[in-house]
DNA sequence: ATTTATGCAAACTATTTGCACAAGA
DNA sequence: TCTTGTGCAAATAGTTTGCATAAAT
């Protein structure tokens, strides 16, 4: 079974249709674990890519990867969206001057304080805790 | 001293210029506590003002208040911007479903779970601890 | 064959900006 | 008077969409 192969049916099981393009993109944004990345950035990345893939595409399949759980938007200060490959209830460390985004371990809402990373220091917390009507199925 | 006057105040002690026009936004902008409103919003409540006031001169006006720190930018999920006038670091209650953001009174990072409003259920919670370089000043 | 995705360009939305005019200090 | 803010319209940036073509089932 070849990497790509998995990578297939890592996109039919979740029920996103693996086209060359959504491959690609796949491939792309499942190097490595616990990705921070938005559709631009991803764009670029795909330049040196063999399969060309237009900057439309690369939003279509983000959101459809969203949908099908593959990937989760994340809501971050700055003007555009960023997704993250961990798709877990996990936190973030942003560091503003660098635009830069790092996973916080702590997989349940009663955070206990995290370790800062070396050099950085807290400047605000935002934590959103997303509400559905009790009755929704969703 | 007049309501109007103190506002004039308050946004001197700021060191923000109060303009009629920024009078007239923070006189609908901190009416009642803990609000959440995007630009948009707070334009078509300034429509039943008496002082006209631009669109584009309530972006610059919020701006302006979030550098004073008279009002806090909001990263919530969707595509505009939020300003919440509850500047402390708290926490949020995020209803997608209806646009509808609930302040939580916990002004620690370490959240204790909050109590879930009535007729709702957590569907996801995102926090986001930004940091700064240890000997960023600002 | 039929359905679904892609690519381009155009549309759209939220936000910012340039510049002439007006208002605040 | 001198600085700063305002308003309009135009510019910009990120994202979405319409439609003809192409690929996947």
């Amino acid at each position: 079974m070849t990497c790509k192969g998995s990578m297939a049916g890592h996109l039919s099981a979740h029920g996103v249709r693996p086209t060359r393009q959504r491959l690609a993109i796949a491939e792309t944004l499942f190097e490595g674990t616990g990705r921070h990345i938005d559709a631009s950035g991803l764009y670029e990345e795909l330049a040196t890519s063999t399969t060309k893939v237009s900057l439309a595409t690369v939003y279509n399949a983000l959101n459809v990867f969203n949908q099908a759980g593959l990937v989760r938007r994340v809501a971050l200060p700055g003007d555009c969206v960023w997704y993250d490959t961990d798709t877990s209830n996990h936190h973030h460390f942003f560091v503003g001057a660098e635009n830069r985004v790092i996973d916080i371990e702590v997989p349940d809402a009663k955070a206990t304080s995290p370790k800062i990373p070396d050099g950085y220091r807290v400047s605000r917390i935002d934590t959103v805790i997303h509400l559905v009507p009790d009755d929704d199925v969703s």
